[in-house]
DNA sequence: GGTTGGCACTCTCGCCGTCAGAGTGCCAAT
DNA sequence: ATTGGCACTCTGACGGCGAGAGTGCCAACC
């Protein structure tokens, strides 16, 4: 009884039963893969893989489908991702290449995810956290009333009102808004923004009393464009490909919608992952810390401008999936937004 | 035959089928309401709602259920608006009180409708063309790179990169942003977006030649900014609810999902109701001229602030629906949602 | 020892006939 | 116009039946 030929079968259980979505029996896989043994041979190893909890019958009389742990040796020992044609690859790059600013470029993204794949796809917006600050702006707006912007390299925009006090539309106001300017831009610019958080709080020691306050009141301000986790929005399309695989999910599909809806989750599952480099992250159903989503699978890889990560992408779909295309998938789209991003 | 007793029984129909999801008889109907005649009359009642098209039987021997049109009645002439319990009332507007900025508004909002209505919670984004500029910037970022920023009275932010052709960072530079920053807030400043953009377009012709250029550049990104409907965002909740509701949907759920995803087309759904003032607009299944949408009914309405209806918001859900509950639901959280804003 | 063919066994699924129940439509009486 | 009565129809649940698929095991074979 072969170790190797044990594996074989379990991958072409897997191949079947992803096309088929029907349990696959010892003879059907013999008219559909050269396996050059007998279909009593495949039963045995099919007890074995059984015994090894690999697959699994959902009853006496039925072929076998394989388990949680048995897509997870498929993926890890018996797959390749799958290369996307050139097609593809020109087609993506294409679409891609017309998004005329960030909201289009994650748009585009998600929606096409969503159609390659056939499955649900999720973009995270590029996070403030990873990205790095290239401006700082205050802009009076009437009253002691101060609009402070913050742009990141990733051409996001956030602004707070603040209330510092004074009125500095006037001729001293704008003198102080010109130092602090300075400072802030100096202090944040061209920095990741959790080193930037750190370099600000030093600012306003630094300044003439005078102006302390205000310039306290705008760090705090900044501080919290900075860390607010809550700012991070994660986008998703194709939400009615899950309709069409209904029947994959154990129960149905409303507690799998309404996991998707807790955007913090979603964005927790892909920041653990847009850490670890450009790999590609597979979750297998109950891998997946998340109960809603344990009757899923979920593909994920980071994503981001240049050599820094700054997001999380992904498709979240049955475990009964076509891992090798979805990976690849994944991974091509994964490949081109970053290189958009990247001016 | 009285016409009041038959559209009494059609009221009856309708609240016990939106209760009981079951074809309603005769033999029921007089047990869950005083009618004050017998079965055999309501049958003759019946016979006669079905004749004008208001009721239809799914087969010979099951009850009633109330049709498109049946329900147009009832929501017409036979119900009124159910008034929410002043807990309710508070409870949202206590919820909504605690938002921090536009985007968590928006969010609560949906999140709220969703919940109290136990169906899917349509809202969209306070809409730009109806809102009013507050502030034109202009930010050189590096070589002849300019950041041109918009902020509206809604509080929202739009920003587009504009390639100006010449640096700006330097004195003169900076003499001719100071110049531009003036008069474009002199030329927008206050008013509502679709007369900026009609007052911009004299701004150029207004300056010295040597800054026409530059100046031509900002005001189109502007116009951009200020035209640009894909702008206009649509934020969905609840979508788990129609899991729940499944069997109300002819086929499955999948076309309705898919036409969720078309926030082009909930856009145009809730535009046409945002312009007619507070009222609720009701649109019943084959009603809605979108194909998804028809197994679905719609209660949507404007909000916004003060007196300048800016966006709409709704719910979509099975025509079996509390249509009483639901348009009290919308109507209170477009209210409160209203009131907030109008800081 | 691994592999093979054979065979009995089990389980699901679709089909069909039956039956009870619900609800209607109609009619004659009031 | 309303009512009670009655015959009729249709659905949906239930149970039995048979075909088909697939397994597990065993004895034989290389």
């Amino acid at each position: 009884m072969s170790e190797d030929r044990r594996l074989r079968v379990l991958r072409a259980i897997v191949q079947d039963y992803v096309q088929t979505s029907e349990p696959v029996g010892s003879k059907a896989l013999l008219d559909r893969h050269q396996l050059g043994v007998s279909a009593a041979t495949v039963r045995n190893d099919m007890a074995a893989l059984e015994e090894e909890g690999l697959i699994a019958a959902p009853h006496t009389s039925a072929g076998r489908i394989p388990t949680d742990a048995g897509y997870r040796v498929f993926v890890d020992r018996l797959s390749q991702v799958k290369p996307m044609s050139p097609a593809e690859q020109r087609a993506i790059g294409h679409l891609l290449e017309g998004a005329v600013d960030l909201d289009d470029v994650v748009d585009r993204t998600v929606r096409l995810l969503a159609s390659l794949t056939r499955q649900v796809a999720v973009v995270q917006y590029p996070s403030l956290s990873r990205s790095s600050v290239r401006h700082v702006e205050l802009v009076p707006i009437g009253g002691p009333r101060l609009l402070v912007v913050l742009i990141t390299t990733t051409g996001r925009v956030e602004q707070r009102v603040v209330d510092v006090g004074t009125d500095l539309l006037t001729d001293d106001g704008e003198a102080t808004l010109a130092t602090l300017r300075t400072e802030l831009n100096a202090a944040t610019g061209g920095r990741v923004l959790a080193d930037a958080s750190t370099e600000l709080a030093s600012v306003p020691d630094r300044l003439d009393p005078t102006v302390r306050e205000v310039c306290r009141a705008v760090v705090t301000a900044l501080e919290d464009s900075l860390v607010e986790e809550r700012e991070e929005r994660v986008v998703l399309a194709g939400t009615a490909n899950l309709a069409r695989a209904g029947a994959d999910f154990t129960q149905s599909i409303g507690p799998v919608l309404e996991a998707l809806e807790e955007h913090v989750v979603l964005l927790r599952l892909l920041g653990t992952v847009a850490e670890q480099g450009g790999t590609l992250a597979v979750r297998i159903g109950h891998e997946n810390p998340y109960a809603g989503l344990q009757s899923t699978s979920m593909v994920t890889t980071g994503y981001g401008a240049g050599s820094d990560l700054v997001a999380g992408l992904g498709v979240v779909g049955p475990t009964r999936m076509d891992y090798p295309s979805t990976m690849a998938a994944v991974r091509a789209v994964a490949t081109y937004v970053s290189r958009i991003l990247a001016d």
